[in-house]
DNA sequence: CTATAATTTAAAAAAATTTCACACATGGTA
DNA sequence: TACCATGTGTGAAATTTTTTTAAATTATAG
C-alpha cells in the first residue's frame, strides 16, 4: 500500500491540543496544516482541498458547527469533530449536520488516528494500480494474473508482494535486501530465483529483460512504459 | 426493500439503561432483544442472528470487550460499543478489537438511532449478497445451490458458512485458521478438503482454480469479478 | 584478456497443498 | 432395530510449489 499520503486539516483553538494532534498525525505519515480558529480554517479551505478535517467544536468566535454549516454543502470532505466531553447534545447535532464522526475529549491521539483511517478508507478508495498493461502484457493482481501474448500465468504470493510495490513505484531499483525484507526471505540468491520465475511471465523474451532488469550491484527495477 | 425490521441486542447490565434504549429504540421501529450480560447475550446470539449489537463496556462478569474477543471471528454482527466517559483507551481497545462504534456515556438516545441506522445502512446492503453470478457460475446462498455451466450443486452448510463470509469480502485472504474457527475444525488439512471440495462445485477446471485460489502460506481467496 | 565478482540457471531439497481412501456419523427406510 | 445411502472429517500418500544449493554464465575492472 505504497505512498497516498493524505493531507489533514486540523481545526484548534488550543494551542497544546493543535501541537499535539500535529505532531502525532505527521509521526503517523500524514501530512498536517493546522488553523487556530473556524475563520482561519475557511481561508485555507479555499486554497487547498484536504483530504480530511479535525474540528474542534468550541472555539472563540465561530464554533465547530457553524463551521460545518457554512461549508458542507459545497465541501465533500469529511470531518471528525471534537467535543469536550458530555457534550451530547451537540454531537448529535454535529452528527446531524453531517460530521462524519466525533471524537470525545480527553482522547487518546491513536484513536484519532484510527478515526481519521477509518474515514479515509471509506472515502478516498486508495488508489492504487492492481492492474496494469504495457505492450503485450497485462498484469492483473487482483486475478493473480498475467497475460502475456494471449497466454495466462500465475502469480503467487511472493510475486504479487514483489510486484506491488514495484508497480507503485516503477523505475525505483529495488535491492535484493529489500525484496527479501518484503517476503521474508534472507537468502539472496534465492531472490535472484524468484526474478528469473517472474521474468519468464511478464517478459517477452526472458533471457533479455526488458521491463523488469537488473541493476548490476544494485539489485532490480522494474520498467514500464 | 420494503420494511426490513432490524433486530438488535441491547446488553447492559443497568436496568435503567437497558430499558431506556428498548423503549427508544422500539419507538424508533426496531426490533429489541436485552441481555444483563455478556454471558447472557452469548446465550441469545446462539440463537438469534442480531443485526446489530449495542454492547455496555464495563458489566459485572465478563465485560464488553472480552464478549467482543469471544465472538469477533464468527460473527460478522456490527457492535457499537457503550463506552463510561473518559475511558479513551478502552475505545481505543474496543476500536481495535473490531467494534464498530461506540458512544460514550452519556449519551442522547437519539445519537444512538443516528448511529444504528448509519451502521445499519453500511451493513444491510453487504448482507444481502447471498446470490451472485460470475461467468458461467451462479450461488445461491439462500437455495443452497450452485449452477455451474447448467449443472447444479448442493450447498452443505460448512460450504455456506464460508461462501457467505468470502463472498462479502472477496480478494480477502482467509487464513485456514480464520476459516477454522468459523466452522469450528482445527485440523488444517480438513480444511483443505473442504475448500478442494468446494472448488468441485464452483470451479469450471478445479485443477486450475481461478475463483477459489490458494495464497500459499497464507490461505485461501475468493476472486469474483 | 584475464581474474573476479555478480547474476542466472538447473537441479536437489524442503515445504505446503491436494487428493485419496477410509472411517465415522447421521438420517431415512424397511 | 438393522440396513443402507449419504455426507463429512481424518491421516497419509501423492503432487505441486517454493527455496536452497551449487554449477554455469555473464559482466566488469584492471
Amino acid at each position: 500500500m505504497d505512498k497516498f499520503i493524505a493531507h489533514i486539516l486540523v481545526v484548534d483553538d488550543d494551542d497544546g491540543i493543535r501541537s499535539l494532534v500535529k505532531r502525532y498525525l505527521n509521526d503517523n505519515n500524514f501530512l498536517v496544516t493546522t488553523a487556530d480558529s473556524a475563520e482561519n480554517a475557511s481561508e485555507k479551505i479555499k486554497i487547498v482541498k484536504f483530504d480530511l478535517i479535525v474540528l474542534d467544536i468550541m472555539m472563540p468566535g465561530k464554533n465547530g458547527l457553524e463551521f460545518i454549516q457554512d461549508h458542507k454543502k459545497k465541501m465533500d470532505t469529511p470531518v471528525i469533530l471534537l467535543t469536550a466531553k458530555g457534550e451530547a447534545s451537540e454531537r448529535v447535532q454535529g452528527l446531524e449536520i453531517g460530521a462524519d464522526d466525533y471524537l470525545p475529549k480527553p482522547f487518546d491521539p491513536k484513536e484519532l488516528v484510527l478515526r481519521i483511517k477509518n474515514i479515509l478508507d471509506k472515502t478516498i478508495k486508495i488508489k492504487q494500480k492492481r492492474i496494469i498493461e504495457f505492450e503485450s502484457v497485462k498484469i492483473d493482481l487482483n486475478k493473480l494474473l498475467i497475460i502475456k501474448s494471449g497466454k495466462e500465468f500465475k502469480i503467487n504470493n511472493t510475486e504479487k508482494i514483489i510486484l506491488e510495490k514495484m508497480i507503485n513505484t516503477p523505475g525505483k531499483t529495488f535491492s535484493r535486501e529489500h525484496i527479501g525484507q518484503l517476503i521474508e526471505l534472507d537468502k539472496e540468491r534465492s531472490i535472484d530465483v524468484i526474478i528469473t520465475r517472474l521474468r519468464k511471465k511478464i517478459e517477452i523474451d526472458p533471457k533479455n529483460p526488458k521491463f523488469l532488469q537488473t541493476i548490476r550491484g544494485a539489485g532490480y527495477v522494474l520498467w514500464i512504459e
